[in-house]
DNA sequence: ACCTGAACACCGTTCAAGT
DNA sequence: ACCTGAACACCGTTCAAGT
């Protein structure tokens, strides 16, 4: 019996490469979520120690990035509604877009700050831009507008599934609600009067306005404009 | 000679109260970023134990929002800008805003999660409604307009700070425009074609077109209108 | 009521040494 | 080249005990 099968009570551990690092690191967010994913504990899964990570990802960062781009490719580009123009399945295109991130309060804010720049963020601009010029959009107001779209999708996510998931964030809006509602119509009389609107509307109604809204602006408004 | 008094080599040590500990949090993030304002760090700057804070804070997250709203404090509200319209005085009050937010990319990004509640931030949202009332923007579109006009703020405070301060986050940049020019004309057209309209303009105009889109959508966007 | 020492249960990252 | 044990320098939060 060779030395190298004396010892199985565990299965045949995997060699390290970078690709199985990320499938480890993607399971363990789903099941314990992004903040436990920390390379001690992603070191243990995988049965290893912590240095032997760092022969793969630089940092921490590096490694958030790379499941945020897995993560990307869940999204699904290929939205065929029926008799849906191009507003109607960009929207939808990005509230999938949402709904991906939403399960990840902790990527989604981390995607405001470290732009992806992986395989599945590229198909994801390139289905955006194609769509914005299916809608006649010049091409430097899309260009710039897809941004704008993806960031606001973005944070959009990391706010609404930040609410769900820390109940302290769900605190704070409830102290946002009385704090509307509790000013003083003398010195904020703007903020009394509408304590209602800034809170009024579901998520997904929001979310249907701000992409009509930016559209609209992003199709009316050109950069040499001012 | 009174016990109290037979030991005095440091000043006297003044009582704990919620404002000297988020005094002093503010102090310590100017001097060392809020990464480094830790309950233990900032404990050891108050002369005490970290579980002391613990009587008038709730937890970190609790620290960094009091911490953000003291900040708001210094947005200039009173922007008056010879001869400009509405248009104009809310741009510079945007612009005052992510200047704010600029010097703290830590904090940038938790306004995107926890919102603030408190006085600095209601006014804030004050003086904007008052711009777009001003304007002749329609209650509910001012209401929901506002939240996005903050968030993209915020967002974009958060992106180009963080690309200041994090090595990494330049680096990550510079792998986005790589990637960008280096698109396939055949699986990614759109962006091949769209490269360098993708990374143009400065973070100013890009700040001003974005927030000029946003009016612009904002005033043309009902929400039933769909 | 307010304050705190000490502990519990963790972190990221580096580096010299091994294979 | 790849891997790792061990260490360095930290974290947030709790809780029993003190004043």
């Amino acid at each position: 019996m060779p030395a190298s099968q004396s010892r199985r009570e565990r299965p045949a551990k995997p060699a390290l490469t970078r690709e199985g690092i990320i499938d480890t690191a993607v399971k363990l967010m789903e099941q314990e979520g992004l903040q436990r994913v920390t390379m001690r504990r992603l070191a243990q899964a995988l049965d290893t120690g912590p240095a032997s990570l760092y022969v793969y990802l630089a940092n921490t960062a590096e490694l958030h990035a790379a499941i945020l781009d897995r993560l990307l490719g869940r999204v699904d580009l290929d939205v065929t509604l029926a008799g849906a123009d191009w507003r109607g399945r960009l929207d939808a295109v990005l509230a999938n877009y949402e709904e991906v991130l939403f399960a990840h309060p902790a990527l989604a804010r981390s995607a405001l700050v470290a732009r992806p720049a992986g395989g599945n963020y590229l198909a994801l601009l390139e289905t955006l831009l194609a769509l914005l010029a299916e809608g006649g959009v010049p091409d430097l107001q899309a260009a710039w507008g897809v941004d704008v779209l993806l960031q606001t999708a973005t944070a959009s996510a990391a706010e609404h599934s930040a609410r769900r998931e820390d109940s302290n964030a769900e605190q704070d809006w409830n102290q946002l609600r009385q704090a509307l509602a509790g000013a003083s119509p003398d010195v904020h009389p703007h903020v009394r009067a509408q304590a209602d609107n800034l809170v009024s509307g579901t998520p997904a109604e929001r979310r249907r306005w701000g992409i009509d809204t930016l559209l609209n602006g992003i199709q009316a408004t050109t950069p040499q404009s001012w």
